[in-house]
DNA sequence: ATTTATAATGCAATCGATTGCATTATATTT
DNA sequence: AAATATAATGCAATCGATTGCATTATAAAT
């Protein structure tokens, strides 16, 4: 059976003392170049591995960050993790990564589980359906920062990091309406995550300041799955007269939907001119091929994670960033384009 | 500023000791169900947060399993990480994940760190260069038990899942053969890897069966990026005669390829009857839509980390399994599907 | 050679929960 | 009531690294 050495077993070889040891190997400035060197060397031919749970314990500070999303396998959310893991790697932060499944009581349960593992930091982009922040509350009495990103929740003392999705379902209503749509039909998400809520906020305000009037009839709200998508291509093809715009809050139900109305013999984009959101692999796949908002989920990880670590180095940093706003820009594809606009 | 509640202060509250409080909060039979109610009312209402570091250097156990992929922002690797999560969680596991960006030193600094932590396993899927074991010996030597999946190793202490790429590849080809093509590309990965090379070999093996002379000439390896496949269409275009099918070992490339050689008036599945691996997404979105070879991600993250916590929880568990091939299926769709041979 | 400054190392407590082995309190049996 | 069994609790060591505060060894200054 294999025994862990520890540093008293390297102390005890070498006769020197378990601190020694202990500084030497942080190369601690207290202690000799040839002691360390020795003390190096032996721990290398010992086999030995520094115990992090030992030092997380002593030193109150694991190094972990934690984060919660609401579900591992989407695009969006495994480009974000790659951006956060990126940059906590390669500033010797480990992470701990769950998905609350868009359930609060799991995402509670996992927060609690991160606040016994005492991670450092917390990155949370919140479940579909969480409203109170009773399982966030003993971060912040511990001083625990939590930085939301995307799927933002307001509060006080967390940063938050997202895109400016109002602005963006502005715009993109907005050239919806320039190539000649007037009766915009948009499919959104649950309106009690800022994502969803400022993207129909968006579409509205495009509407009004483009004469239109605001049909609540037009709007549907589902879960924005693929499936839930074709379901609304159902309802869109029994509206009469028929719709001549579609934004849709994302990428995955937009495609359900258009794949629908395709079948239906609608023509995109001349019949309907079609957006989607968040510019999805399967936006350029599709024919034709989806205009959207792109909106990088690397770079909202990086941000996010760089931003966390420097409040966890200096303490004292983010009293001041409370909102960092991304950007994203419109990509014009040709389900929005018709020809009779184009120069 | 917020003190830390710790057994011992809940003890000194309640004048009992502080083996009570610990036994007590965890249910063990030798304390007394008042007790442990009143233990419990009183941790609740001091605000105790049970520390998991300080649980898991006196048990040498950390109920962490250690995740290492090649990157988390791949389609297949998010469903797998759904996956074990999902198993993991629901089994009080947490789970520390890492990605090693394709490369073999960075796999090897996350696995030290994550034996540095004292994960109880580790699940891995290598890096694309990944040729030594050196990295996982330490766990090895310490009885921590790794499990590989999708690109494995090959370890004799080590159990492996993947899906018999062997089979589905000599599956998918015979398929193409069968709808009439007889010059079949194939489009792989690098070799070293298991899930590639035995992709390769399935696709000779099915020529072989089928007296087709295998070409050299025919076959490309690249990085299986869209990009590459958008380069390896240009590399077909200007073969002599044109092949007239595809097998690429996965659908982003093979959608890559496809693209531009649907641009450049390539009739699909007429003149080269195309084929994929992996079921991604975009699959299905791509017209004509792309048969290929299913393989779910989430399943084989559930059943690693199943396989991981079984071995954890009955440690003399699978001496036995050593590799377990999981069910893949063929989905033929329009890419490959010839009228000519339709009945 | 003595004092003073500086470098190198050691001591011992600490972080918070766990657990084998006592010990004390309560219940049961004779 | 005494003896025995059983339930409930406590003692104290342990897990391995860290660090404030000595202490000792070496170098520099007088």
């Amino acid at each position: 059976m294999h025994k862990e050495i520890t540093i008293y077993d390297i102390a005890a070889r070498l006769n020197v003392s378990a601190a020694t040891v202990s500084r030497a190997l942080k190369d601690h400035p207290r202690v000799s170049k040839a002691t360390k060197k020795l003390i190096a060397k032996t721990a290398d031919e010992m086999g030995y591995r520094s115990n992090s749970i030992a030092s997380n314990l002593r030193k109150k500070q694991s190094n972990i960050i934690g984060v919660i999303v609401p579900r591992l396998n989407s695009n969006f959310m495994a480009d974000v993790l790659a951006g956060i893991e990126k940059v906590a790697n390669s500033n010797n932060y480990n992470l701990f990564i769950s998905q609350s499944l868009e359930s609060t009581k799991k995402e509670a349960s996992n927060a609690k589980a991160m606040l016994n593992n005492r991670v450092d930091g917390l990155l949370v982009s919140v479940a579909y359906d969480t409203t109170d922040f009773d399982h966030f509350e003993p971060f912040i009495k511990r001083n625990v920062p939590i930085i939301f990103f995307d799927r933002v929740f307001e509060h006080e003392s967390c940063p938050q990091i997202y895109i400016d999705n109002f602005k963006a379902a502005h715009d993109i209503t907005d050239h919806l309406i320039k190539q000649g749509s007037k009766r915009i039909v948009h499919i959104g998400g649950n309106q009690l995550r800022n994502v969803y809520s400022e993207r129909f906020q968006g579409y509205k305000r495009a509407l009004e300041e483009n004469n239109l009037t605001f049909d609540k009839n037009l709007v549907i709200i589902n879960d924005l799955t693929s499936k839930s998508g074709a379901e609304a291509a159902q309802e869109i093809l029994k509206m009469s007269p028929l719709p001549d715009g579609l934004f849709v809050a994302n990428d995955i139900c937009a495609i359900g939907c258009m794949q629908v109305l395709k079948k239906e013999g609608i023509n995109i984009p001349a019949d309907i001119a079609v957006a989607g959101f968040n510019n999805d692999p399967t936006a350029t796949v599709i024919e034709p091929s989806l205009t959207t908002v792109n909106y990088k989920g690397y770079e909202m990880g990086e941000v996010a994670a760089k931003l966390m670590i420097n409040r966890l180095v200096d303490k004292n940093d983010f009293q001041e960033t409370h909102s960092l706003i991304l950007r994203s820009e419109l990509i014009i594809r040709e389900s929005s384009l018709r020809n009779n606009t184009k120069k």
